[in-house]
DNA sequence: CTGAAAGCGCTAACAT
DNA sequence: ATGTTAGCGCTTTCAG
């Protein structure tokens, strides 16, 4: 044992007792005055709370939530997070939160496990709302957490079968405004490179890039499946493309991740011109398609609308629980840049 | 006010009370049965655990870290988080944290905000650790948190002043491994761009880089201020250093990030041949400099290690509040690739 | 508008 | 090994 001096000697925490003590109220007036509409004179809240803030008195949020039940917390629960654009809308979505007062919990599903196994450790904490990002989640497991009135949110996802809010970029409109930039291009032959097979936004967006082809009088665009979001699923995907007869001139990308990885495979590997010989696009628009080195036509993902779309979603629900079930998508806006021809460019290199 | 069967009707939780009835038990039974080593027989406490799965009970977190002192609550606040090597961390320490029964708050602080403010509205739910990545902050606030106990770990940054955990990659081995790298290769004008000047990942590999370079003979090794670890940081700087006399033939970017912003600087717009007319080194190992289209030369930042580290750390220190303050330093190793020159690439060319 | 008292759901002495 | 009791720090009736 060591002697009391050398012991790491935490300061103990003063409590809403102690402040009433020294300022000769009641512990209740104290309470009152840290509770927005509360019956407290202006004159007491204001002697309160400086007196609080100078010795540094916070209430425990602990033991306020034991009795308020609320517990003033989202949970933010993810599992393929490597795509950048769910870092930005993390750090948005939690500064948001900060600012009306909420607190974040991060869970992450590890690739051994499912998120019904890592739900129920956010349920526990009660939270105002459990935000979904970059995970699939059984509707079962929605329907539980319902019952215990956890409000579901999901983010760049929904589950078809089930109601409940979600927030999502207009997969389908992205997936058209390729399509019709393609066309209007003078691209003939359109392709789409596949990610998460039953992912929404995978869903979405090939269903709004072939109906919009199939419209203009393109039915046969191929389709190539990438299986996941990643480079090198992109990679393979192109170079399978190319192995085809009748190769594909305009391939639209699941991702921009998987664009790059179409890209190099061809330009690298099969030492095509793009936008010479085969245009490619995306979808999301991360920072580094603006990079010179890319410069990758893609569909802009609004990320900071949908951020704030969610943010509002939970200040309605939270004024009115029984706010319907709502399913929210925002149109971003296509960003042409040059791994595409352009009708000009084309006319110039004698197409 | 709509009818009763209209309303939202959130199942209420079952609490240890109702269990205990249940059963016929104290509600200290069924307490015990959820705490590690306590009195309690293995037959009475697999009974309770079973039946508690069965109708989904669960000590409610709040009373718990009310009583015990233990939130068993990790804050990760966060500041520049651009780089994907900090998703990669934070997923790593969520992930292995909840292993451990830890659960994750996540903060971020806003551009128009500092650390000192973010970090009160941590310490308030009085984490058991609080790690800081990404971020400086004052040492007046690490002062602070530790007067309430509260457990500062650094994650790869530290705060030179003060007595604080810290778990960072040994940026000065890499710095002296990419000089090593650089000259044995035969290069003779070393250059240096710079990232966040104060950080302390940015000093420590500049002082590796500098000081090997001088001790083999080359002290004049020019440096470059990026400002900040940027793309369009290292596209500048990479010009910067070309417009000099004496053009360098090595150049080590503090980040991959700024390495990329480099390369497009010296090839796509100064038309220069990479590796052939000058090489370039990055710092981390991100995923995208393994792409054919960067293959940057780097060193390798040995997350996973550091993330296992952290945790170690975190397991030690609760079991030993005493524990000595400790900065680990953790060593990576260099990679190289195709954006620096061999030996024997150099004398097949002429040079 | 303020104070006294009850109690949120649980754990930790203290008994037995 | 189990039950009984007293709080953890706070908010919220209920009086005044």
């Amino acid at each position: 044992m060591k002697p009391e001096s050398e012991m790491k000697q935490a300061k103990k925490r003063i409590l809403a007792k102690q402040l009433a003590n020294e300022l000769n109220v009641s512990i209740s007036t104290v309470s009152r005055a840290f509770s927005r509409d509360s019956a407290i004179s202006p004159k007491t809240r204001t002697m309160v709370l400086e007196r609080a803030k100078a010795v540094g008195y916070q209430p425990n949020p602990f033991a306020q939530s034991l009795i308020t039940r609320k517990s003033n917390i989202v949970a933010i629960i993810v599992s393929h997070f490597e795509n950048p654009f769910y870092t930005e809308a993390l750090t948005g979505l939690c500064e948001s939160l900060q600012q009306v007062g909420l607190t974040t919990m991060f869970f992450s599903v590890p690739r051994d496990q499912t998120p019904d196994e890592i739900l129920p450790q956010a349920i526990v904490y009660q939270p105002e709302f459990v935000i979904v990002m970059a995970t699939t989640i059984s509707s079962r497991v929605v329907e539980e957490a319902a019952k215990y009135g956890t409000n579901l949110i999901f983010f760049n996802r929904y589950v078809p079968g089930t109601l409940s809010f979600a927030v999502t970029c207009d997969n389908a409109d992205g997936g058209r405004a390729i399509a019709d930039h393609l066309i209007d291009n003078g691209h003939k032959r359109m392709a789409y490179i596949a990610g998460v097979k039953n992912a929404s936004t995978n869903i979405d967006r090939w269903k709004g890039f072939s109906e919009r082809c199939a419209a203009r009088g393109f039915s046969d665009v191929c389709r190539e499946e990438g299986q996941i979001f990643s480079y090198e699923a992109g990679y393979k995907a192109a170079l399978n493309l190319m192995k085809q007869r009748h190769r594909p001139d305009g391939i639209f990308c699941a991702s921009d991740i998987i664009a790059y990885g179409a890209l190099d495979a061809l330009r690298g590997e099969l030492g095509l011109g793009v936008p010479d010989d085969v245009s490619v696009a995306g979808f999301d628009n991360i920072s580094m398609s603006a990079w010179p080195s890319h410069s990758l036509t893609t569909y802009h993902h609004p990320i900071k609308e949908m951020v704030a779309k969610t943010l509002h979603l939970i200040e309605r629900i939270s004024a009115d629980p029984d706010t319907a079930v709502e399913a929210a998508s925002i149109k971003g806006q296509i960003v042409i840049r040059h791994s595409t021809r352009k009708i000009a460019q084309q006319e110039a290199t004698g197409r």
